[in-house]
DNA sequence: CGCAATCATCAGGAAACCTGTTGGTCACAT
DNA sequence: ATGTGACCAACAGGTTTCCTGATGATTGCG
């Protein structure tokens, strides 16, 4: 494994040259990189990566998304997001048929295995927020995930007017 | 361009089958995911990734890591920083010297050039932060923080004893 | 109808990961 | 002092994830 943070770059070390720059993104970097890399021992048995499940469990929220609609959920290029797609499809995963409204468009859903999948998961990644959290209070996740969410709208795109 | 998400699978969807699941890490992950898209624009007419340049600014924070340490800090094998570190060093924009107590450890610390590419990109990376906080008092930004490093910590390999 | 936007996809390539292995160095306990 | 194990860097070889660029099909609209 040896995953894991040691302890040598961890704390606050003696070097510090403090100024007063963006600390934030580094921490929710932070957060989320050690949160992944818990995901991706969870879901190494199974054969997939933290994207690929999280991919799923969009589509188990927004089922029939179009692998483009996804790609933009990721951030990432329409061609990025087809790799990942041709993989679980391969995998039997996902389905995807034609959307009869607009024959352009590929709808994707999850196939029983795929259903089946993320259930077997969703224990384990239940267990693994709630470590995640547990030094906070109710009051202070509600307002954590308040936050959040108000700092991906101020990330939007739209500048102004 | 085209990176940034529409607004088709944005926003609450209807087809919502919702469920008590884990959704902090969820939104963890997209702030992450939509900073790391801003931030990739900006350093890209630098010639360098989101994640290059946060691997310069933890060594502008602590000079003489070894690439080991590094890697431990974004929570990848050595082997992958190793990629990055050559890369970085090729570009001129770290040196790695011998580390006179430890003869097995390679420090890296910033260059000239290093350091005036971080310096470049500092009020850019300010005003990106400011405009995802936009939304929050300077209480609930204190407060974001400390939610977040203790999720980190929480997080932190060392189950008990 | 023509034209721009959108979706999927092919081609080719770069970046960032990985496992596995080797050799050098160090700490520590036989 | 001699293992032995842990650590660091590096080489080899490979996969996944992402990119740009181009193509063809479809759709909505002026």
């Amino acid at each position: 494994m040896a995953r894991a943070a040691s302890r040598d770059s961890a704390g606050e070390p003696a070097n510090v040259a403090e100024g007063p720059r963006p600390s934030l993104m580094y921490a929710i970097k932070q957060v989320e990189l050690a949160a992944r890399a818990h995901m991706d021992e969870l879901v190494k048995p199974v054969g997939i990566t933290a994207l690929q499940y999280t991919a799923l469990t969009v589509l188990r929220r927004h089922d029939g998304l179009s692998s483009a609609q996804l790609a933009r959920n990721s951030f990432v290029t329409a061609q990025s997001m087809a790799d990942m797609v041709t993989a679980l499809e391969r995998r039997g995963l996902i389905v995807r048929r034609r959307d009869p409204e607009n024959r352009r468009a590929l709808l994707i859903s999850l196939t029983c295995a795929g259903h089946e999948l993320l259930a077997e998961q969703d224990a384990a990644m239940t267990a693994l927020e709630e470590r995640m959290l547990a030094d906070l209070t109710s009051r202070q996740r509600l307002d954590l995930e308040d936050y959040l969410n108000r700092c991906r709208a101020a990330l939007s795109d739209r500048p102004s007017h």
